[in-house]
DNA sequence: AATAATCTCAACCGCGGTTTT
DNA sequence: AAAAACCGCGGTTGAGATTAT
């Protein structure tokens, strides 16, 4: 049959971690190393599961963390990708060392959210949003608007979309390698890949898509190998 | 100063893909 | 081949902090 269980889930600590937890875990990690979150909360002593061992070491306990605000050139560059790639957080955390998927989510949420909507964009389709008078600087705690990416997007999520027919706001994204070009699709004046809409001329924009994406090399800097 | 409203972010939940038995 | 756990991800929640009234 399968595996054994990985934790016996009635002896689990929950909620918030103590400083003996992050010190029996950083101690922990810094002797045998990051890996095998299922066996390292019984080997550190630790009554937690190896999930909630692995997220803690990630977004709070590791080295290398940067912590602080974020920098101007970094809300660009979240912007940038997130127009990219939408919210695939771990990409876009690869992309800014020192930044977990979590953080940046967080941030998104947050605070960039309000910053494109105070500019008059939609932080969804990246496109000029249409005010209908309504509150553009959305509290975080009301439901958010949703619109959806295209046909990948969630069944539940594009159904409360109202699709425009000669929009195009699919967005795709290469694999690692692309052999040949992917053809730019043709733009008609403001309506394709509203993700992409950036304030960017066109040849800027096919030119940065590329290159911070590590895309025109073949690199997506991942740093949890 | 007290209370309510809002914001922030660490942590949890559930899902999908992968790996192991 | 099938079943079950592991792993990593994105979405969501809720406690504590901060700000407004």
């Amino acid at each position: 049959m399968g595996r054994s269980p990985c934790c016996e889930k009635a002896h689990t600590n929950k909620g918030a971690w103590t400083k003996e937890e992050d010190d029996r875990l950083v101690a922990y990690i810094r002797a045998h190393g990051e890996g095998c979150w299922r066996s390292l909360p019984k080997a550190a002593g630790l009554l937690r599961c190896g999930k909630s061992c692995r997220l803690r070491w990630i977004n709070y306990l590791r080295p290398d963390l940067k912590r602080g605000n974020f920098t101007e050139e970094e809300d660009e560059l979240i912007i940038k990708l997130h127009s990219l790639i939408g919210n695939k957080w771990s990409l876009i955390a690869a992309r800014l060392p020192g930044r977990t998927d979590n953080e940046i989510k967080n941030y998104w949420n947050t605070h960039i959210r309000r910053k494109l909507l105070c500019r008059g964009v939609d932080p969804v389709t990246h496109r000029p949003v249409n005010r209908h008078g309504s509150d553009t600087t959305t509290p975080s705690r009301r439901k958010p608007v949703v619109v959806g990416f295209g046909p990948d997007q969630k069944e539940e999520k594009s159904s409360s979309v109202e699709w425009s027919p000669d929009l195009n706001l699919e967005l795709r994204i290469s694999p690692p390698f692309q052999p040949q070009e992917t053809p730019v699709p043709e733009k008609r004046d403001g309506e394709q890949l509203g993700g992409l809409c950036l304030g960017l001329q066109k040849s800027q924009m096919e030119c940065h898509c590329r290159d911070f994406l590590g895309l025109s090399t073949g690199i997506l800097d991942y740093r949890r190998q």
